[in-house]
DNA sequence: ACAAAAGTGTTGCGGCTACACCCATGG
DNA sequence: CCATGGGTGTAGCCGCAACACTTTTGT
């Protein structure tokens, strides 16, 4: 915001990227990649976005851009990082805003099958080479996702509405890289009192005592954002 | 970044917004305004900041609105948030960039004593009515700051280069907003290894004994960045 | 000698880590 | 009945919060 007017004609363009992450048993965390069809980079994986439309908001265009591309609803997103370098794109100047979202298993499995030859998931450990500076914007990317799910429950959102506890214990130790208790684990997160159990148990799938099913309980959650509240460390 | 040019052409203009903070003992934290002078919001005050120009990044923007409008000069800038709702600017639509920025305590001082009538600073607890929607952005960035210094050593950022320890613990408990316990809080900060005690005695003031002067190791603090540290809360 | 501010040390409680045992299911 | 994975309990250590005394200056 200025006091003056500028003197030359401003010629930037703005656009937003979209980093979806999603997460199931096999796959791993993964990302969703497009694949470009014209020059600078064609053929070469990019992340999903586009041009931001003249009367919709910057999320309002991210979701747009995603459904458009890929197909894909969303089920949390926030604002990453504002990409501006001039020359990060080699046409003329665009800054990019970037956003960061978080799929359900199911939506993430039921996507992850089809082949719609255009969009696919990479595992965050095997990304393709990217097109303009998307490899930087992936990275800081995945340190957020790194660093929010120490303290914000945002793992659930990765997860469906039911799920083992197992499935969130092996969520957090693929991203952060390292074995956790599983006790401690169950403890902590237990103590945070935003999981149910429920009254239900896990089909059993090869040996082992099936687990019970769990859920994250969102008005609590929202209750708790409230009046503030620290997650410890969940390590 | 999308894979097909938009149809119809986008009209969006990029700016960016500043909101440094500045400390001293006697004005508490402040944030620097300016006066508008043309409409909108003539006469209100406002964020320092400005359109970018075609060839300069974003935090070139930044250092050159601030100095041209103000003529101040940053020693600490970070991205904190981009603004884009598409009626948040009267005129046309207009995407903000805002950034976080921190200046020393004698710079700060040194230019809250003249009266340059366009430019002020405001302590965080009196703000003024503020031109479009900056008192948004001067709350997040003020959750920023609040949230930052309890896991990040920002708080050097403000106070001059050797400072007297109870400078120190005052910049935080008038940001917090409550008190902290003077001989925890120096130990917590001094196992963290980045401040060193000079040899040197601060003038005594008044009553009281004088404190040592202290000086925040930015040698050290590197290091400890590259290799990743959790500071602990500081309270 | 008294007030005011800075420097330093100690103790006890709570929370976290590390660990072991029992339970349910499939083969 | 054995292997595999899920559920629960406990002891010990460490870290942090709460707190008191001494030192140095001005008046």
């Amino acid at each position: 915001m200025n006091k003056t007017t500028p003197a030359i004609k401003q010629d930037i363009k703005v656009s937003v990227d979209a980093i979806v992450f999603g997460y199931n048993q096999e796959n791993g965390i993964s990302v969703l990649l497009i694949k470009r069809k014209i020059d600078p980079f064609a053929d070469q994986w990019a992340l999903p976005g586009g041009f931001v439309h003249n009367e919709e908001s910057l999320e309002e265009a991210v979701a747009r851009e995603l459904k458009e591309e890929a197909g894909v609803s969303i089920n949390y997103l926030e604002q990453l990082f504002t990409f501006g370098k001039p020359d990060r794109d080699p046409r003329t100047r665009i800054i990019s805003v970037a956003y960061f979202g978080l799929v359900k298993s199911a939506d993430f499995s039921l996507f992850a099958s089809t082949d719609a030859s255009e969009a696919a998931w990479f595992n965050i450990y095997e990304l393709p080479p990217l097109a303009f500076d998307h490899q930087e914007i992936v990275g800081k990317a995945i340190a957020r996702l790194r660093a929010k799910i120490t303290y914000e429950p945002i793992g659930f959102e990765l997860l469906d509405a039911r799920f083992v506890f197992s499935d969130l214990e092996q969520l957090y130790m693929k991203l952060l890289g390292h074995n956790i208790d599983r006790r401690n684990f169950k403890r902590k997160v237990m103590s945070l009192g935003l999981v149910i159990e429920l009254d239900e148990k896990a089909p059993s799938i090869g040996a082992g005592r099936p687990g019970n099913l769990y859920s994250f309980d969102y008005e609590k959650y929202k209750q708790l954002k409230v009046n503030g509240f620290d997650l410890n460390k969940l390590l």
